[in-house]
RNA sequence: GGGCCCGUAGCUUAGCAUGGUUAGAGCGCUCGGCUGAUAACCGGGAGGUCCUGGGUUCAAAUCCCAGCGGGCCCA
């Protein structure tokens, strides 16, 4: 074998592979790695001056650590930045973080040991309350931050943008300046969702997907009609707000029955009978008589609470039936207790009869005074009170209790109230048409998102902006106590202006509340109105906000509005939906240009992750015991993005197995190429076309179709197309087949062109695979790219995230090929079936092989494989047929597909047995070999034992055994005469017994050929 | 109650837009084989009401309708 033992000319040597590549502990190296040479900088100023493409961040929630999904979400994104980076764009990859909000204050609260807003008042103070949810949001930035880095995902970690600094704030204050000039951010009174813990309103978005099954009472009652014996049949879930009904409402539509049953006389929605009587157990009920809804209307009743809500009296002239369209029938009578102060449409019907809104409850969810007998009292506290009351009044019909679907306190989940305050409103209801304008720019990826979106935009109503609390962006609206003239503050300099501070200052609420300024108006003392923003607010404005935008205009003008954001569905009606809105109010477009919605992780058994479950699922140690880039390929393609992810192991180990085999490919690689100082620069693939085979320029061709497949996969996000053929290319088109083909050439102990083609294929192959990987598997392919690329060619980027994305170069492409070579496999494993059949080990030889194919049009595409196919079926002859011709008959075994069939030549001469024999002994002398640990060329001492026979059909064989293993001296005995020295093993093969011995027959020597690699650990 | 998505072998899934031989793979199971890159791999076998029921069509996993189950969102 020729050899080049080190650096003796200006080719570097390259390296063989060490044997195991193991993946947590290589993924940390070159981690070390990337940072010692800073090349994610390096690659970032790559980048410089090309086209710019802005990638937004969704900020994750700065609490707890992160998860499946969080991490899928940020892998999405890493491939795609790691793409478009190569791909020669100048990508911003900010990663943001959501710092305030009740969640964090929540779980400070906890931490402190403290329950309600007054104990932060009162025994915290405000000050260092908000302090401690700044420390909780840093430290949890920082942790984040860390299991993000593990995961390989490369963003600008060292200079993220964070909700909570001042620059953020202003320009939170400057988008809600704009609002206010265009008259769109409104006060209003507004039956709202409660939360009696937090002591704060929610918004709509907040409560979504918070409704839990409980249990709360059922209670049918009846209220007297004024004036006639008969009774308003009602039913609520809610005893507690009967204290503040003003109003029975029914639907003008609906046909409604007096129903006379005991004597007494009701009324209720003619449709609802069947179902009321039998759940009051009414027996010979009679209908006596039938009215429309609206012929009801203003029939006054008496209060039921009269005597026990003293503040009822001044209401009493509102007690009477009213008409509304939100009244239905499938549960309930058909006339619905109405109390504007506790109901959403409650409320909005009142308003239309002018009726009181009577909320008599405080923050903390007690009633307050004006309820007299239930002052004091939690509201749910107050429903066994109602319940009696009415009993002893004969006025309850029937209570029970039901399951239904209540909303709950996305935080401490709490169940909500709804309750009549003041807030700060987004008057979206007024933008919409401008909204669904705007959104015809984005491209919503998948397509039919864009119809949910619409959807979720048409429903919404105005965006409830205040919140009661501490940590966030305060409000910055601010009051004159005097005159009642009202100033938005857009900036910081705008707050200094008008309150006269001077110095550094931070923007939260510790340092604004103690402020006041003068009004511009009447030089009265204004005060900030102290409510805090939706923290939805916060994020809804990072696509400016995190530029630093309007404070400086250079990034924004380059790059707004982003390029590209990626969340789950689940954002679709959240984030999706804030941005836009903000958006278009403060800069009149949409901020994002393309949308790719993502699924959420489940468990195996498709159930969410959750604590109590016990089924969550850390992506750190999955990455510390399989490997990153493993549980990256595996989150990529297990799935489509925007389907949800069943998280199943198995799937994952699969991944760890393809790569795994893409090592063994690296290794057999580098191991020969180094055994043979091939170098890919001495040895251009254009100098050796003559010299290449058929499966050398199928292997060229393949390659450059898994660019394009890669490449249009990418493009569309369909990042589960592109993993998959990465995936399934190493599998099946580079280790099963053209390894397997090439292998007999690698061993050619001569620089003979056909090997160096080989090599040079192998090695124009796994190269442009790397480059392809590596957005997917950046660790693995950067250590690959060291030893196989780098390693050799110091002209080449340090770094293979360095490196341009490829290009398909379609002159490699041979389509016809690629179609022979799938009909080549197929007949292949024809060959491996019709052998199984006869017992014929696919290590045989054998005489003839025949294959007929259906089509002449096949059989045309095999021309010129004969020789390979006959390597494939190990076979000393290739009888190609086309459809009109017939197989041979006789001693053949045969097995058939639809495009054709084969015949294998069942028949052994003493030759083939011999050369059968010789292969079966040199695979175990192989085995030996190994199992002494010998290097590759160290040759050896063999003394062989068998029968007369087998001794016999070996002679012709003798030299091909010596080659194949190695062998100096070589001895041929009887079995019993082995002995001596060395390693001696009994083997068993096709029924007879050999005994086999080796021994070392040279020490060591230097040279490549029998260096043991190292282990990477 | 409404909108959108998903439902194919024990498990994970391809195919569905544009209907067309016998629904394709991987894992697992089982029998046999290969291996000096291989902790890999190859071949055979068993395993399918393509969620259910209607409809359109010469022909439906694929198109339409209704229902069931799951997810997300909205009520």
């Amino acid at each position: 074998m020729l050899k080049l033992k080190r650096t003796t000319n200006e080719y570097l040597t390259m390296k063989p592979a060490s044997r195991f590549y193991r993946p947590p502990e290589a993924e940390r190296e070159v981690q070390r790695w990337w940072e010692e040479r800073g090349i994610y900088r390096k690659v970032k100023e790559k980048g410089r001056g090309k086209p710019p493409l802005y990638f937004l961040d969704g900020p994750p929630y700065a609490s707890g650590s992160i998860h499946l999904g969080t991490a899928w979400n940020k892998v999405l994104k890493d491939v795609l930045l790691r793409y478009w980076t190569m791909r020669g764009f100048d990508v911003r990859r900010q990663p943001g973080w959501d710092c305030h909000g009740l969640p964090i204050e929540v779980m400070v609260e906890e931490r402190l040991g403290i329950r309600s807003k007054k104990d932060i008042e009162r025994e915290v103070g405000v000050g260092r309350f908000i302090e401690e949810c700044r420390r909780w949001a840093m430290e949890h930035v920082r942790l984040m931050t860390q299991q993000f880095r593990r995961l390989g995902v490369w963003m600008d970690w060292e200079e993220p943008y964070l909700t909570l600094t001042n620059e953020y704030i202003e320009s939170a204050w400057w988008t809600l300046k704009r609002a206010h000039e265009r008259g769109l951010l409104r006060k209003d009174l507004r039956v709202i969702h409660w939360c009696p813990r937090c002591e704060t309103a929610l918004a709509e978005h907040e409560v979504r997907g918070e409704y839990h099954e409980v249990r709360d009472p059922s209670l049918y009652a009846r209220f007297r009609v004024r004036g006639r014996e008969e009774y308003l049949l009602i039913w609520t879930t809610t005893p507690w707000t009967l204290p503040a009904n003003l109003a029975v409402c029914v639907h003008p539509d609906f046909t409604y029955a007096r129903v006379e049953v005991g004597g007494e006389v009701y009324v209720l929605a003619e449709e609802t009978v069947p179902r009321v009587a039998r759940e009051l157990g009414w027996e010979g009920y009679r209908i006596l008589e039938r009215v429309r809804g609206r012929e009801l209307e203003g029939m006054a009743y008496e209060h039921p609470l009269l005597e026990e809500v003293p503040k009822q009296r001044e209401f009493e002239p509102h007690h009477r039936v009213i008409l509304g369209t939100h009244v239905v029938l499938e549960e309930g009578t058909g006339c619905v207790h109405t109390a504007p102060g506790f109901g959403e449409e409650d409320f909005q019907v009142g308003q239309q009869y002018g009726l009181p809104v009577f909320s008599p409850v405080g923050p903390d969810g007690r009633f307050t005074q004006e309820v007299g007998r239930y002052a004091g009292l939690f509201v749910k506290e107050a429903d066994p009170l109602v319940l009696e009351d009415l009993r002893r009044k004969g006025l309850l019909v029937k209570s029970g209790t039901v399951l239904h679907a209540y909303p709950h306190c996305w935080r401490c989940k709490t169940p909500l109230l709804f309750r009549a305050t003041e807030q700060w409103f987004l008057k979206v209801s007024e933008i919409k048409p401008l909204l669904l304008e705007k959104n015809e720019k984005v491209e919503w990826v998948p397509g039919w998102v864009r119809e949910r979106y619409v959807n979720g935009v048409l429903s919404v109503g105005d965006w409830c902006l205040s919140r009661q609390r501490y940590w966030g962006i305060p409000l910055p609206l601010w009051v004159c106590g005097s005159c009642g003239h009202s100033v938005l503050v857009g900036s910081l300099g705008e707050l200094r202006e008008l309150t006269g501070r001077e110095g550094e200052i931070d923007l939260h609420r510790s340092e604004l509340d103690g402020l006041t300024g003068r009004c511009p108006s009447c030089g009265g003392e204004m005060r900030r109105v102290p409510d805090v923003l939706d923290v939805w607010f916060d994020s809804s404005i990072a696509s400016w906000a995190s530029l630093g935008f309007p404070q400086r205009r250079e990034l924004f003008d380059r790059l707004w509005p982003s390029a590209f954001i990626t969340e789950g569905e689940d954002q679709v009606t959240k984030w999706f939906y804030a941005q836009q809105v903000s958006s278009v109010i403060a800069l009149g477009e949409v901020p994002y240009r393309r949308v790719l919605t993502h699924g959420f992780a489940l468990d195996a058994q498709g159930r969410k992750m959750s604590k109590s479950l016990g089924n969550v699922i850390d992506p750190v140690e999955v990455a510390e015991e399989h490997g990153a880039d493993v549980l990256r390929l595996y989150l990529l393609s297990a799935n489509p993005p925007w389907e949800d992810l069943k998280f199943n192991l198995t799937e994952l180990r699969q991944v760890a197995r393809a790569l795994q085999v893409l090592w063994n490919v690296h290794v057999f690689a580098t191991t020969y190429m180094s055994l043979d100082s091939f170098h890919p620069s001495r040895a251009p693939l254009e100098g050796l076309r003559p010299h290449l085979l058929p499966e050398d320029r199928w292997m060229l061709s393949r390659t450059q179709g898994l660019v394009r497949e890669v490449t249009e996969a990418l493009e569309r996000c369909e990042l589960h197309r592109a993993s998959r053929a990465l995936l399934s290319f190493i599998l099946e088109d580079l280790s099963r087949w053209y390894i397997r083909a090439i292998r007999p050439r690698t061993w050619i102990e001569r620089e003979h062109p056909s090997k160096l083609a080989a090599y040079a294929v192998l090695h124009r192959c796994l190269s442009t695979l790397l480059l392809l990987l590596a957005p997917f598997a950046p660790h693995l392919s950067e250590v690959m790219y060291a030893e196989l690329v780098r390693g050799v060619d110091p002209s080449q980027p340090e770094s293979v995230h360095l490196q341009d994305w490829p290009s398909p170069e379609e002159g490699l492409r041979d389509e016809r090929l690629e179609r022979a070579m799938e009909l080549a496999r197929l007949l292949t494993e024809l060959v491996a079936e019709a052998r199984q059949r006869a017992g014929l080990k696919l290590r045989w030889p054998v005489r003839e092989v025949a294959v007929r194919l259906r089509s002449a049009e096949d059989a045309g595409l095999l021309r010129g494989l004969e020789e390979f196919l006959r390597e494939r079926f190990n076979c000393k002859r290739l009888l190609l047929l086309g459809p009109e011709e017939a197989l041979p008959g006789g001693e053949y075994s045969t097995a058939a597909s639809e495009r054709g069939e084969v015949a294998v030549s069942r028949e052994l001469s003493p030759e083939l047995r011999g050369e059968a024999l010789a292969k079966e002994l040199v695979r175990r002398l192989q085995v030996m070999r190994k199992e002494m640990g010998l290097g590759m060329e160290e040759r050896v001492e063999a003394e062989l034992g068998m029968g007369e026979e087998e001794a016999g059909l070996l002679e012709p064989h003798l030299e091909y055994l010596r080659r194949e293993v190695r062998i100096g001296e070589l001895r041929i005995r009887r079995r019993e005469e082995v002995g001596g020295e060395g390693y001696v093993r009994d083997w068993e093969v096709e029924g007879e017994t050999f005994r086999l011995r080796l021994r070392r027959l040279s020490s060591p020597s230097s040279s490549a050929s029998s260096r043991t690699p190292p282990g990477t650990s």
